[in-house]
DNA sequence: GACGCTTGTTTTCGCCTCTGAACTAAGATG
DNA sequence: CATCTTAGTTCAGAGGCGAAAACAAGCGTC
């Protein structure tokens, strides 16, 4: 019935280094005055503190601002060059991996295809491992300068320290990820569900930036959503929360390939779409969904119709204050369906909660799996800067 | 993303005095010694927030035990009488007012009748006023031992100190009943949704009791949930969260008495069962069900598999600890059939996120409304013990 | 250009909290 | 009654915060 077990005259050092922290992080440029402000500390602690930051190359100086008829401001930032984050997605037929700075600016990347039904654990791990060999050195940055490995996976990740991964889609039962990482790597690792580290970059820097109860629904192949609640991602007691897309919309309805009947996703997937309009793809799903969407076929309403379903119950049980639209089917569909889309969601939510939601689309392209994986990294840093790392660094 | 804005010095102590009151009230006779184990704090911050919960009479001595061969331990409790909890329970048929001591031991309660359909606020208000001063007569407490006045409500209740309520099935739109009750006593008010303030009792002091995330669903003649995340209750933005009764388990399904279809509730609210099973009710709802769950009629089974996909899209969703199945349609149902429920939540969840559930079944009765809106009163004590009342007492 | 005015930042000082260690309390044992 | 054991209290020290004084760095004015 709640936790907070906080305790020592050290935590609150801790606790306000972080809020002092964001509140740089997030308000870009800004004097040690704004900081005040901003972060309720007094002009006393703000000044230690950032002397202290600055003392460790965390914060760096940013030019002066002049005040009308008194002292400038000078003006203090997040050290965009302090650390760096590798971020991954591990996608149904991809492998990609990115060298973000702390101001996630892609430094880097690198692609490896994957061919369909052939998800070794091991090749994956091998692609991951070489990845970051690779994004390090086209980048000029060196393994201790890297705070972390974000890994955004297909599934349900367990919590603990192996990353076991159970994606039955992708035919991994019980693959620790992270213990394969491991012994090739002693950099920190964070493994999440890829709905969820993209979820992760539409909150962080996306359309939901500033929500604190949200949710991101990401449709692809697959369809699951991000739960944020109080600012944080909801994950549940075994981290499975957010399994949107095997919600049941239809009782005993269409098979689906998580074995189940009537499951959002079995509507509203990409697959099912493409089955329900007898559509047989030749291998490019995006333009086989535009000829879809062009064809007026009764499937778009319907389509339409079981998202609106799907949305609206996310509606009435989160109260969520935004939806945010992701992925690649998502946002092809909303790019000319949202009015509609929004409609067939009031016309099945409360009228309350519905007034209190917005509904936009995503607007971080493909590439917000792996931003969202690396700012995994990001967040750490930004609750709990290293103070090892800083000695090690000075 | 995150707003922890702790600060001083003194924030410390007073989360500190958090920490050690509910471990205190949930550990019952505690020694101080054993404090210092279950809080993590030093026998030394023990020793002198004891020293001030005794001063202030929150706290008192329970007898001793002799430890082999030392110095007794001094037993320690919260004292069940330094303040007293009303709980109000706002439900279709009556107004219930019930006054606990902070052991949440029923000192007194009384009943109103409401004549159904008659539901106007005013009247309503004038209850639960006249309520508080019965039962605070009845049990011999004056006003200013009570801590604060929790009522359960049907319906949406809007978030601000006017505690509006959106009740479309009670006919209530807009009205604000803390205003009104606010007219007639200056104690703290705190109004919640009735399903809400039922799954703080059973989180409390029931089933839910000690999980952390958890959800209890209350089924009776609506049908709705409270969201437990990391012991919390989750709001969402307008406080409307935990609307699962019309949450969509057709698309297109049975019309539901909100004016949407294909409702959960329109399945499995007693109402819908009853009309599913061709009962023309003679008044007496309970009779009815044991009726109808006694005919082995069809009905009973699509109900069972209708609140299995209910269940189950929680389980997906949600990913909780455990599930308490509350309300009195849900105990009845239960007490015959909870293997059968088991089985068709299995059957509509994936596999991880079930597997990590267990459904139980609420153990309080019917007072569970009351009760857990008393133990709104009760949890805002143990956040933050007024000093102000302390030194008004002393 | 000296002086005051304004605004931003740092330093000083007092108060608060926690903890470890020394100390006191209260019983058991032989 | 000396000693042992366990419980609880007191004290000194370290670390943290905020208010306010001090310092810094410009502008404007006479």
């Amino acid at each position: 019935m709640a936790r907070p077990q906080r305790r020592t005259v050290r935590d609150i050092r801790r606790g306000n280094r972080a809020v002092l922290l964001r509140a740089l992080y997030f308000s870009g440029p800004t004097s040690r005055n704004d900081l005040t402000a901003r972060t309720g500390l007094s002009a006393a602690t703000v000044s230690t503190m950032t002397a202290d930051l600055l003392g460790e190359n965390i914060v760096v100086e940013a030019g002066q601002v002049e005040s009308d008829g008194g002292r400038p401001r000078v003006l203090l930032r997040v050290n965009p060059e302090y650390g760096f984050a590798v971020g991954v997605d591990v996608a149904e037929t991809h492998v990609r991996v990115g060298l973000f700075d702390l101001e996630m600016t892609e430094r880097a990347k690198v692609d490896y295809m994957l061919r369909p039904a052939r998800h070794d654990p091991e090749l994956v791990a091998r692609h991951i491992l070489a990845g970051v060999e690779v994004v390090l050195s086209d980048a000029g940055v060196s393994p201790e300068q890297v705070l972390g490995i974000g890994v955004g996976v297909p599934g349900i990740v367990e919590p603990g320290a192996d990353g076991v991964i159970h994606a039955k889609t992708f035919g991994w039962d019980g693959v620790p990820l992270g213990a394969l990482l491991r012994r090739g790597t002693s950099l920190p690792l964070y493994v999440d569900n890829g709905a969820k580290t993209m979820g992760q970059a539409e909150l962080w820097f996306g359309s939901g930036r500033g929500a604190s109860d949200a949710v991101i629904v990401l449709l692809g192949v697959g369809v699951g959503a991000t739960i944020v609640a109080d600012g944080t991602t909801f994950r549940g007691v075994s981290s499975s929360a957010g399994e949107w897309g095997h919600t049941k919309i239809v009782a005993n309805g269409r098979p689906c390939r998580c074995g189940g009947r009537g499951c959002l996703e079995a509507y509203v997937g990409i697959e099912a779409i493409l089955d329900r309009a007898g559509v047989t793809s030749r291998g490019d799903w995006e333009e086989d969904l535009a000829g879809v969407l062009a064809s007026k076929s009764p499937v778009v309403e319907e389509t339409v119709t079981y998202l609106g379903v799907g949305l609206a119950n996310l509606v009435n049980l989160i109260n969520p204050e935004k939806i945010v639209i992701g992925g690649w089917v998502g946002v092809q569909l909303g790019e000319s369906l949202l009015p509609d889309i929004r409609r067939a969601t009031a016309a099945n939510s409360l009228a309350e909660p519905y007034a209190a939601t917005s509904i936009v689309l995503g607007r971080l392209g493909p590439d917000a799996v792996a931003l969202g994986a690396a700012t995994l990294v990001l967040e750490e840093f930004l609750n709990a800067p290293q103070v090892a790392r800083i000695t090690a660094a000075g």
